[in-house]
Parts: structure tokens; C-alpha cells; sequence
DNA sequence: CTTCATGCAAATAATTTGCAGTAAG
DNA sequence: CTTACTGCAAATTATTTGCATGAAG
């Protein structure tokens, strides 16, 4: 269990409830939009503006509490920062999960950086095709 | 010099000029968001209205005649379609190039989706930095 | 206290749609 | 010819903004 108090302070955000009940639904629920995230957290807090849930995910973005995952086709889904990693985007039923990458994997994308003298920051790499539970619902 | 007549009908799309000057844009200036492919666009067919844009942009990427590249904090790019590369965006001036992957890479990529039963269609590698000519920038 | 965050409503931007007219094959 | 495509304007959806109020530190 993560400590989301901190966490805002240490990225210099004020500690509201309405950041809590989004860090909470993100954290338990794993990648989703904007809109996913406001259909959750008013079920927890009834009065929780849309423009404030904009707000918070720019803001929680920009200063690294939060990290944007753009998804093909899709809005962009959102999840806790955390170091880098592989999603696997089911491309029939839009789940994404998270994979850590081999180190030697990540070597090799770093050395094609260091070569082409790119300040590497962020490594995204995103793989897209059909989970194997939407498999078994396609066979049936 | 591709031929996009071809390229078109060969996805069961009628080759007009609309679509011919949106692939020669996209073709010549490689990762533009549907902005900049209009603004482009229009330069030499200033008729081109930005519905079309759209509705093209959306056929030929469902049809596979381009592809999107989806970015962190900006809206989606768009290239002609070509086997997997890694982008390397830059975060700085927003350019991307293009790099493509070796053996190496794409074959831990491929047993990572094997060994999670995941139907691997599309390897999505986005390293984000700065590139080498906007760190000149930033140091002068 | 003082500053920053919220929530509303209103403004703006982005995208989609319907449909009559045109062009491609 | 026939079907698919375009362009316009209008509708819809998405996102941002200003500002008065309220909560956090």
C-alpha cells in the first residue's frame, strides 16, 4: 500500500482529498482514461468535478506522480509513475498490463540512444495484439 | 518514390486527390499530427477542408495505409505504414526519427508476448528524450 | 493567515456527422 | 452508371479557463 500523502507532497502538491480519491482509483484499477477515472472516483467522492479530475491528472502528470500512457485509437490512460516497463495493450478489449523488461532488452534500446547521441528519458514500449482471454471469447 | 495509387487501391480505397496529396505530405515530412498535415495540405490544395483530413486520416489508418504514433502530452502523429522501428521523439522540439530495431531486440520482444500467450500484432518502442540537435540548442 | 485547490459555468478547441453535390472506377 | 468521397455547416464531444469559495499547511 503506497503512500499517496508523500508521494504529492514530494512532487510539491498539496494533499486534497480529490487527489487521494484519484490517486486510489488509478492505483487499484491500473490504467485508464479520463473519463474511466471520473465514472470511478464519483462513486467515493459524488461531488468531484470533471474539471478538477483535467486539472489534477495535467498537474499529477507534469510533476511525475502520474505517467500518460497514449494508446493507438484510444484517449490516453493514465497510471502511478513508476520505472520504466512493457504494456501489453489487448487491442480487442483494451486492457493493458505491465511487463518489466529484461535488462538486457533495456540495454540494447540504450546503446541505440547513446549512439545516435539522444538524451534518453523515457523509454515506451507498448505492444499491441489480442490477450489470451480475448482469444478464448473470439474461439467461442 | 512510392506509388500511392497502388498503395490505396490495394486497401480498397479510391485513389483521389485529396488522399494522394495527404500521403505525399505525410510521405515527404514524415511525423505530423492532422494540424500540420492540414496545414501542409493545403498549400497545395487549399480547397481541402479539415473534415476530409479527418475522415481520411481515421480510413487509412483503420485500413492500414498509415499508422499512428500516439505521444506523450501531444496529439498523435501520423507515418505511412512500415514494418516496426523504434521513434526516437524528441522531447524538446517535439521531432521524431525513425530507427529501426535490431533482430536482437524485436526477438526478446516476441518471447515475451509467446510466453504470456499474448497475440502479438504491433511492438510499439517509443524512446523520448532530447536529440542531439536541441541539446545544442539548450546549452547556447 | 496565505497559498493553493475546487467547482461551477462559460468559453474554446477538437472531432464527428448528415447530406447534397462530385468524382472515381 | 454506381458507389464511394468531398465539403460545408451543424452537432457533438473534449478540454480549458476565470473566478468566487473553501481547504491545506
Amino acid at each position: 500500500m503506497m503512500n499517496y500523502i508523500s508521494m504529492l507532497k514530494e512532487h510539491g502538491l498539496k494533499a486534497t482529498f480529490q487527489r487521494m480519491h484519484i490517486l486510489e482509483v488509478i492505483g487499484e484499477c491500473g490504467h485508464k482514461d479520463i473519463d474511466e477515472i471520473y465514472a470511478e472516483v464519483i462513486k467515493i467522492h459524488p461531488s468531484l468535478s470533471l474539471a478538477t479530475i483535467y486539472k489534477n491528472i495535467i498537474i499529477m502528470s507534469q510533476s511525475g506522480v502520474l505517467s500518460e500512457v497514449p494508446v493507438v485509437g484510444k484517449k490516453s490512460k493514465y497510471e502511478i509513475a513508476k520505472s520504466d516497463h512493457i504494456h501489453l495493450i489487448c487491442t480487442h478489449c483494451g486492457n493493458i498490463e505491465d511487463k518489466h523488461a529484461s535488462v538486457d532488452n533495456e540495454n540494447l534500446l540504450d546503446k541505440l540512444a547513446a549512439s545516435e547521441h539522444f538524451d534518453l528519458d523515457k523509454k515506451e514500449i507498448n505492444l499491441y495484439g489480442v490477450c489470451s482471454h480475448c482469444q478464448n471469447i473470439k474461439v467461442s
